[in-house]
DNA sequence: CGGACTGTTGACGCTTGTCAAAGCCGGTGG
DNA sequence: CCACCGGCTTTGACAAGCGTCAACAGTCCG
């Protein structure tokens, strides 16, 4: 459900992958994917949606299942950059820090996403998980040596790659010239269905949601009150999220004049 | 000569391709590019470094050599994308604007880098001269089809879109948590070469560096003033910078404590 | 010489950050 | 069942960094 298509100006356009519509669950520990991949609810979510069935055991080869918990990382900047990651269920946030602690998420990934699209030698940047993780892991090397077999994949890593490029450079006018109170409403509106009547619980706290928009904690919950005092949104005790009036915040997140 | 390889945090990382040492200037109006791949100087820089010599017509005749003035308009957001670019000589802006005129660059491109990488329909974004510029523009459609019979095409866009999605976090960390003279510094130290005891001319001006590190002209001249009063850098009347204490300004820039 | 453009500097105000405290919720243990 | 504790969120008071408005200087060019 998150990440819509809007509008061009700011707010953020479409995701690299689309989310799954829901996911069986299966308590699934550490082993091979080879098994998995053909009934995997990801098939047509993730890389091996750019190969056919009859060449999927080849990719299943340098791919591993896994489950990452809440709070852990997958990957941390500056780490050789072994491996490259699919992501199937779940939440993770993908940030770089200052030496001083000063923290930037430049983006957060979910159900369809890849993680390690820039091919460095080290990882760029650190990504851990917000709420817990599925994903398929797979071996750079590997990979990098299946694209001569099945240049396909190069094909959806530079489809993919691009569409993140585009979400960047939404999310750079936004940091560089978006007001707070026109950050937090492209947020909402890149990750509640508008149409949505039912209260939308967000996987991240609001420490992340600041750390993503360049804002600290404060002025992020000011203005969420705000929002809700204007009667554009609505927030339940539990934390639960409904857009009352899309066009409305549509209007503040692209920055439309007063 | 600009955008250096720096340490991790922030400043900006490595380009996508090699700005090239010298280009010797020869009139060109428009033309088809087939007679001037083989000796081109851009030979090895550009897209056609993918390519063997012998494969290169097939290449040109997707292509054309282009003069764009300074100030003329490469594309324009929300047209459709019918064209790719890989500059050869010169500088572009490339940016996005709200509707009520604020302006976010989220880069400048040189001789080396591939402009239009995000494969979207139209254009995401607009792109202007600030300089004159040389560029040979290729058909996105004839393009697309040759990366069937050239992989290698294909690769080296990947690679090309991967690090710009790189410089794009890192610039990300810059505008959502930096000080203005943090940018300021980061910005200088990406485009003047720390060695070069000879003062740099940049080819943009204080709009341009405002527009693109997310501040406003006076702010940037103001931190201008603040790093030639503290003897970071040296600039003269005809406005050409030297770095005077490049580890000042790198611990400046990457926001190391004090 | 005069006008346009770019860059610099100053005074002031507003948005946002900083510091502090209180409310709310869930979990734990008596 | 309730008291207590810890994390997260909200709210308030205040300060600081940056934006806004304005004036002025330097350069280019007619």
């Amino acid at each position: 459900m998150p990440f819509h298509d809007m509008v061009n100006h700011g707010v953020m356009p479409v995701p690299v992958g689309l989310a799954i519509a829901a996911m069986p669950y299966r308590p699934i520990a550490e082993q091979g994917a080879g098994t998995h991949c053909a009934g995997c609810a990801a098939r047509h979510t993730g890389l091996c949606d750019a190969l056919a069935d009859r060449d999927l055991p080849e990719l299943a080869a340098a791919a591993q299942w896994r489950t990452i918990r809440r709070g852990a990382l997958l990957m941390t900047e500056g780490d050789p950059a072994r491996y490259f990651f699919n992501i199937n269920h779940g939440t993770a946030k993908v940030y770089r820090d200052l030496p001083d602690g000063r923290r930037q998420i430049t983006g957060f990934v979910t159900a369809g996403y890849f993680v390690g699209l820039g091919m460095a030698a080290d990882y760029s940047a650190s990504v851990e998980a917000v709420e817990d993780v599925r994903l398929c892991r797979f071996d750079r090397a590997a990979l990098r040596a299946l694209f001569v077999t099945f240049p396909s994949l190069e094909r959806t890593l530079l489809v993919a790659t691009g569409n993140e490029l585009l979400i960047a450079q939404a999310q750079m006018l936004l940091l560089g010239r978006k007001s707070a109170l026109e950050r937090l409403a492209s947020f909402l509106l890149a990750w509640i269905e508008p149409a949505r009547l039912t209260g939308t619980r967000l996987p991240m706290g609001r420490g992340d949601i600041a750390d993503y928009l360049g804002l600290t904690i404060e002025t992020v919950s000011r203005n969420f009150t705000i929002l809700r005092q204007r009667g554009l949104i609505a927030i339940s005790t539990e934390q639960e999220i409904t857009i009352v009036d899309c066009t409305g915040l549509t209007g503040i997140a692209i920055g439309a004049a007063a």
